[in-house]
DNA sequence: ACAGCACTTGACTGGTCGGTCAGTTGACAC
DNA sequence: GTGTCAACTGACCGACCAGTCAAGTGCTGT
């Protein structure tokens, strides 16, 4: 069942990718989400808390799918692969929809306002570590299929979500889809050249 | 000498990269700058032709120091790396004098704006061009010295924008300057591994 | 001396912003 | 029937937004 504030935060998730947090008013979110304004106050006590929110299922969303790509039964180097696929897909079914990439409401959100709004910050923080653990997860089993040195894994995952997020920016910025995946093939070169 | 257009671009770039493009309204802007709202209409016609001239200057003074690293006489090797400092130190400063990371104006804009504004897309995409002869000629120099094989130096001049792109961004988006240069060390396994 | 013009001023405009609030609705408890 | 309360409504608020404009100001060439 589709409450209104799964409404609302799937509104805003869309209006915020497709543009930015500051270009989109309350008024339109609201608009568009068949709400009134006062019933977005009714659950949220400001915009950016709805924006907290979205991030929260937003990350969850991602982090499901990098879940079930570590808990599979492909091969390690082929999950590695997969995981730059997750974004990559979701950006071309939005560029083929919309004429524009998308990129990633965390990464999007952490530029716009990572030094301006401390509790969205904070909400970005957490989205990187939910990322960080299936991340980890593919890391070991990389090490253990003998594909991967015995590489620190914590920040291995920093690493791989940095050239994820690396790629989308391009993209975004160029409005280019094909760049989110430009990092993808020398990622597990990278990975293995890291200090134990 | 400084002129009232080099105060206006110079203004913009520290307010736009210590919040963002919307959260800077034209009225602080000016205050800030010491100049009256028409002043910046006669010499912009419109708020984001401002950014796209700060923009502009940025990607020039950046696309300097990448061009001093390639045109000095130090080890290529050392020389990609060096290319991570100059956000890196850039960074640092900030972080020192307002406590947060600033991240980078092009790679801040193109995603905040990227989708919206096409003007502002063409100027971060011609930044990033500008960035792009300095970094290949530093690949060429690698392949030259025996360290690197013979990649597409174009595309793993792509590569090495998108490795520092990604760092900046979990810098800027977590508050923490010490991202920037997570991609660094991993850079020239990263480039090895691409096919030629 | 004076015309011309780039530069600068700052009050002003119409519109939009995030957020408020008094009031309505309808489901459920007793 | 009646009380209660979460959900919802939509008109409304002051603040601020990007951008305008008529009126100077002072340097430059002649």
């Amino acid at each position: 069942m589709t409450t209104t504030r799964d409404i609302l935060i799937d509104t805003a998730t869309e209006l915020f990718l497709g543009r930015n947090f500051g270009a989109v008013g309350t008024t339109e979110l609201c608009k568009s989400a068949g709400v009134n304004k006062g019933t977005l106050y009714h659950y949220f006590p400001s915009k950016s808390d709805l924006l907290a929110a979205a991030i929260e299922r937003y990350a969850t969303s991602f982090g499901q799918a990098f879940r079930d790509i570590a808990d599979s039964d492909a091969a390690p180097e082929d999950k590695l692969r997969q995981l730059f696929d997750v974004p990559a897909r979701a950006n071309r079914d939005w560029k083929a929809r919309y004429g524009f990439a998308q990129g990633c409401l965390v990464g999007n959100m952490g530029l716009e306002l990572g030094a301006v709004d401390t509790p969205v910050r904070e909400a970005i923080k957490h989205a990187l570590t939910t990322w960080k653990a299936p991340v980890r997860d593919i890391l070991h089993q990389l090490i253990e299929a003998g594909s991967l040195a015995r590489i620190d894994c914590d920040k291995g995952a920093d690493v791989v979500i940095g050239l994820i997020q690396g790629g989308l920016l391009l993209a975004k910025a160029q409005n280019d889809p094909s760049h989110i995946t430009l990092l993808a093939p020398g990622a597990l070169a990278h990975l293995n050249s890291l200090k134990p």
